[in-house]
DNA sequence: TGAAGTTTTCA
DNA sequence: GAAAACTTC
């Protein structure tokens, strides 16, 4: 039986459970725009519905100290790149920024009740920290006669929108692409202007007009390499939509800046994931196509996520729970530090404890090393990543580790595994990238560069020897896989 | 969005 | 004897 739509379906055949986008027109007088992963001002839902519904709006982040608190790095680079992407915003909304430091629990009600506002709007986040803390704040607003109004804007289908004929989530990636492809009309990534006449700063307690200061958050200015908030995101699309047609072939070639390089600014909705859809619609070619498989990803992800999230927690395919990964932790830390020895895993590594980035291709064949080579739990993988990732998302990095390790939906088979040297040859053909990271084989050329060890040539100059054979490894891990997946 | 080992094909 | 095709994990 399909899914019974609670909201309106609009007048067109391919359209499943598609609400219209002016559900949340309910007139008030006042409204509370809080946002959180949508620093933008342009094409944003939640707050295109406040300015539609409100007579005023009030444009609030709050800097999560629960969050926060959790943060080890006092410059942890996420912290400057959304400090400094609420100036941009404050600047889009010219002055008229509200920020908070505290429990959103806390200051977005009292914001409300100070206002007078009757309700506050924000878009969707489905990680389950950001749902148990939506919930708390509807409540607390609830008890003073106060709605939270919340939208989809982060996703352009969430949670069930796409879902198989028989209603339940698809497990696997072709399938539910083709069906989100199918489903996909216009009206989907239409954008959603705001009336940004409508947004005042008011002078309240618990808010204070404009940005607070990095210290004041109790952080530091880290050096962050990508251009931040919506200035910069526009200006990477536009850079990037240029260059398009080279995606399909250039996306793989670390050696290039072949991929968008957006990640960070969707995680954060310094950019709209509706305006790159729109572009990719826009654009002619097998580039665009392929961009747009890498979004429906991100998708997929998210609603893998949403409709099982037991998978924060253990493998997505049953037979891999409760198993004893053998890998040691003397193997995490080689591989946490870069120095296994593997030329391409140890120069993505450096350059992702450096910068906070790593290349889409290289994640695959370092997470593939850490779970097949050395038969490392992937949560340890994870949870590294999440500590160093500018573009980290929750649902992105569990469902790609769980991938390449195998545990996932649409599982890589498990056989399925790796050479980091092919892999090397394959991805990294100048060198370039491994010269770059790794500055001890700077003088091997194009072919040494790859596996170093076989010529001795470079013994003295410091470049740490293989901490694993992969012939050796490739075995133990078939007989790993093998074997849990015959109990 | 594999790799490796073996067999077959074609010059 | 290389390259393509096929098989196995």
């Amino acid at each position: 039986m399909p899914p019974i739509p609670d909201v309106a379906t609009v007048g067109d055949a391919l359209s499943v459970v598609v609400p219209t986008w002016s559900d949340g027109a309910r007139e008030v007088k006042t409204a509370v725009c809080w946002v959180r992963r949508d620093l933008r001002a342009s094409d944003h839902r939640a707050l295109a519905e406040a300015t539609r519904a409100a007579r005023q709006v009030a444009v609030v982040f709050v800097y999560d100290t629960t969050i926060l608190g959790e943060l080890n790095d006092r410059a942890d680079k996420r912290v400057t790149f959304i400090h400094r992407s609420l100036d941009d915003l404050d600047l889009a909304l010219k002055g008229r920024l509200l920020t908070a430091i505290g429990d959103p629990c806390a200051v977005i009600p009292k914001l409300a009740h100070e206002l007078g506002a009757e309700a506050v709007f924000a878009n969707h986040d489905d990680d389950p920290y950001a749902l148990r803390r939506d919930a708390r704040v509807k409540e607390e607003l609830a008890k003073d006669g106060r709605e939270l109004r919340t939208f989809k804007d982060h996703v352009v289908f969430e949670r069930a929108e796409v879902a198989t004929a028989g209603g339940t989530p698809f497990r696997v990636y072709t399938p539910y692409a083709r069906a989100w492809r199918a489903q996909l009309s216009a009206r989907d990534v239409e954008a959603c202007v705001p009336d940004l006449e409508k947004v005042g700063a008011p002078t309240t307690q618990s808010a204070r007009a404009g940005n607070h200061t990095l210290s004041d958050v109790g952080f530091q200015e880290a050096t962050i390499w990508l251009a931040p908030g919506s200035t910069g995101a526009k200006s990477r699309l536009d850079s990037f939509l240029a260059r398009i047609g080279d995606y399909g072939s250039l996306r793989d070639d670390a050696d290039t800046d072949g991929t968008s390089g957006l990640s960070v600014h969707l995680r954060h909705g310094t950019l709209s994931v509706r305006e790159c859809v729109r572009a990719c619609l826009g654009a002619e070619g097998e580039g665009s196509s392929k961009w747009l498989a890498e979004l429906i990803w991100r998708e997929f992800f998210h609603m893998v996520l949403s409709q099982m999230p037991w998978v924060v927690n253990e493998p997505f395919q049953p037979a891999y729970h409760d198993v004893d990964w053998p890998g040691s932790q003397e193997h995490f830390e080689r591989w946490r530090e870069g120095q296994t020895g593997y030329p391409l895993v140890d120069a993505a590594m450096r350059c992702l404890n450096e910068t906070g980035w790593m290349h889409n291709r290289l994640r695959m064949v370092v997470a593939m090393f850490l779970t097949k080579d050395l038969l490392v739990d992937y949560r340890k993988g994870e949870v590294h990543f999440a500590e160093k990732l500018l573009d980290f998302e929750l649902s992105s990095n569990n469902g790609g580790w769980q991938w390449c390790a195998s545990t996932g939906a649409d599982a890589q088979p498990w056989f399925r595994i790796f050479n980091p040297v092919t892999q090397s040859r394959r991805a990294c053909p100048k060198g370039d990238f491994i010269r770059r990271w790794c500055p001890e084989l700077r003088d091997c050329d194009d072919e040494q560069v790859h596996w170093p060890h076989k010529s001795g040539l470079f013994a003295g100059q410091g470049y740490v020897a293989p901490i694993v054979d992969h012939a050796v490894q490739r075995e133990k891990a078939l007989a790993f896989h093998k074997a849990v997946n015959r109990r």
